[in-house]
DNA sequence: AATAATTATGACATAATGTCATTGGAGTGA
DNA sequence: TCACTCCAATGACATTATGTCATAATTATT
């Protein structure tokens, strides 16, 4: 995930490298993209790419990681300010990575990436299992829901993250206004939150 | 999707072309893998794959359907067989799935095949929206259902599914029995049955 | 037997990957 | 000032892959 030599590197040239680097990754995906167009753009030689990262891979992850941040902080501050309330917190949330994705500068790039979305790159992009999700599941007031114990609310945020992530990838594929897919996204989590049955 | 060149060939030559690509399939994921190692197992030269073949996406999600066509069956039976019972009728749909790819044969292939899953390919390996979903949720009845159109009955078939696919991949991911791995998605079905809050 | 249609073949042009030996330059200590 | 150390920079190279194409071989049709 980025070597140390890159992390080295003065600011400015980092920046052109990663620049560079979006910029393939918004023409094309993981799979199609070539460290070639990156080096050229970036205007240097093919050896310190390999020097900076350990493949494709390794800058594109490196990349989405950036774009990701806040995301996975804004998932806990949510939960504080909501109390607990986990749907209304990842309501938020989704309106928050809805604004994000569809900004200006980064519409095109995200526009590619969920496209060609897979299971690691989603993992990279929400809150997981692996990174602070284990603290963020002590802020979630189960009390209101339906589980016997706080392991299990881990499926619960399994699912409430799959619906989210095919909501967005509808942004890009179908071409719904940003408020219907609000809308739509809302009226899942209702479903799911009052069951699918009826009471 | 295979040309008709390759639909031409006897079956055996068919049979053998596929085996090979089954075996690299197995060993690498789609990006990992060489149309070279295909055509020296099954011993055709370099121009005969590209005669019957686009490429090697192409080969991959044609042995897919392959291998995926009774799935798609399978829903349409259960519902009928259910009465529509939507939940009843994708946990039995679970079971099936989870039957077949840990079998013998197919369980390195299949392990494989999840391990890289990516939405693509979930599509292709699922009951879905361009084939036969139409009629299938024709199947559904919907009168316990907290829907006000059947419209709706795409958004709780996509949350199943996206539900679904997590739990199959986690077979591959951790190491967990077949039998735990149903209770889960059990669980997780109930669970959205009745609402993740509190009756 | 002649001709048409289809399939088989592998050499080739092209492009990509990751490595490595070497060069260059900045900083340090004597 | 010099020698030395530590990184970073560089681009040629071996290797491996892709997809195409002209030609040969085979099969079908008349």
């Amino acid at each position: 995930m980025a070597k140390q030599t890159f992390l080295n590197l003065p600011l400015d040239k980092q920046e052109r490298i990663l620049d560079a680097a979006k910029k393939e990754f918004t023409r094309a995906s993981l799979k199609d993209a070539s460290v070639a167009n990156i080096i050229k753009d970036a205007k240097i030689p093919r050896g310190s790419f390999y020097q900076y990262f350990d493949d494709l891979e390794d800058i594109y992850y490196y990349i989405l990681e950036i774009h990701s941040k806040d995301i996975k902080q804004r998932l806990s501050k949510n939960l504080v300010n909501y109390k607990g309330e986990i749907i209304k917190s990842f309501i938020d949330l989704y309106q928050y990575i809805l604004i994000k994705v569809s900004s200006e500068e980064n519409e095109l790039y995200f526009k590619n990436i969920f496209l060609n979305m897979d299971y690691k790159t989603e993992r990279m992009f929400l809150p997981n299992l692996e990174d602070n999700l284990n603290e963020i599941i002590q802020l979630v007031d189960i009390d209101k829901l339906n589980i016997d114990s706080r392991l299990q609310l881990i499926y619960i945020v399994e699912i409430i993250e799959a619906i989210m992530m095919r909501n967005l990838i509808q942004v890009f594929q179908r071409n719904l206004s940003k408020e219907k897919n609000i809308e739509i996204l809302i009226k899942e989590m209702l479903l799911i939150k009052d069951g699918i049955y009826k009471r």
